[in-house]
DNA sequence: GTCAAGACAATTGTCGACAATACTGCAATT
DNA sequence: AATTGCAGTATTGTCGACAATTGTCTTGAC
């Protein structure tokens, strides 16, 4: 959804790095639940399990702490980073602020190409709503339901902003074990969304996204809250 | 501001390291105009220029990439970001966006200790709008006032995006070379934000705080769209 | 004169080693 | 018994060197 439409069927040219391929590596470990929140990320340890020297593990581990998935304590080292109920309180606080801004900027500058992309990810997760597929993906195909707004509304500084905290985001939902009761329901939560950013109604738009956000964010602060309570 | 009232008294042990040292540095440099936009940083260059290795300044300069002063291009290095006036534009629009979510939510959870800071920083912007002080002192006394308000707002969220942009501002307002024709008038500009915090009346707030934020707004971006066609 | 190919120089990417700092356990002291 | 002081150990912080990549310049053909 760039701007090149002359250069089209050119993928962005990721060159992926060692130090991309590391952090994608440490990022699935945390966000899967393989690295458990508080647990130290040893620099030597990971360069070794990796076959990699220190360096690139740890500029990693710093993109990683930008995308709020570790904490990083000088010359104590980088650990992954335990969330309170109320910072991620405050993190959905902080998304529903963004993603609205990126729906009210979206609904004046038109929808475009946006309304298609966004159609074709709900089918998506209709598609994963199926049986057979894990929650992983179900909660990415989500995110990038979101992230389609966001690169859609034309000002990069809100889908930077937004990529900063998807990974963290995922992380919380990965940690209750579940979102909804069922995968199904996810999907449809979307369809009004949709449904209001082509009614064509600033304000319709903006209430739709604030009511699926706020749902969401109750739900993740409530559960966590449980979770917390259970596992001090 | 922080939470801790029985350990009152101790600083927040900021263990200034060898990379925070060379970020500041780069970041002074760029900010007060020494290292030009589009200009390249060599690792190695700047190393030898500060009597360290490449290390430190390498982490240090991710810093200030994520701080939006310099961008990285992989197998290239990194080189002073040079702003468009539209990305000046947008980075306004988020600004708005955000300091706006934080005076709402400073309303809600109250102003408290807040105020007087506020009073304070408009007494210190006086001060410094006397003659005998440079420009860049008054314009980080002006970011210091409107990161107040982020700080105050419960969510550091909102501190933490602020600190993002605040550099990049702070360089854009420094490439234009002047913000008013004097430095009383910008003083006085942040009293009208003062009261309406303290009217109570949250809409009142949110409306000082936008006309304040899209005054500076189209200030910076017609100057630097002027600045733009003067210096292809 | 223009363009392509290849060698050359400069810079970043990665590595392994050493120095500085923080943690651990034990012993000594109050 | 609790605390302090002091090793020993482990980890991060920094460094200099080498490998890989990029940009440039020369050379040659058309």
């Amino acid at each position: 959804m760039e701007k090149l439409h002359q250069t089209d069927g050119f993928a962005p040219l990721d060159r992926e790095g060692l130090v991309d391929r590391v952090a994608r590596l440490l990022s699935q470990a945390i966000v899967s639940g393989r690295l458990a929140p508080g647990e130290r990320l040893s620099e030597s340890v990971v360069a070794k399990q990796l076959g990699t020297s220190r360096a690139p593990v740890r500029e990693a581990a710093r993109l990683l702490e930008s995308s709020g998935l570790v904490t990083y304590a000088p010359n104590r080292g980088f650990f992954v980073r335990r969330h309170s109920a109320t910072e991620i309180d405050n993190l959905y606080e902080f998304r529903i602020t963004i993603e609205i801004a990126a729906v009210r900027r979206l609904m004046r500058e038109g929808l475009g190409a946006t309304a298609a992309a966004l159609a074709a990810q709900i089918e998506e997760l209709r598609r994963l709503a199926e049986p057979g597929h894990d929650m992983l993906t179900q909660v990415e195909a989500d995110m990038q339901f979101h992230r389609l707004i966001c690169e859609g509304s034309g000002n990069p500084r809100y889908l930077r902003s937004f990529e900063r905290i998807a990974q963290e985001t995922e992380l919380t939902i990965m940690l209750i074990g579940r979102l909804y009761d069922d995968a199904h329901r996810l999907a449809e939560t979307h369809v009004p969304i949709l449904d209001a950013l082509r009614s064509g109604s600033e304000e319709e738009a903006v209430d739709a996204m604030f009511y699926h956000l706020d749902v969401a964010r109750r739900l993740v602060t409530d559960q966590f809250r449980k979770l917390e309570e259970s596992t001090p």
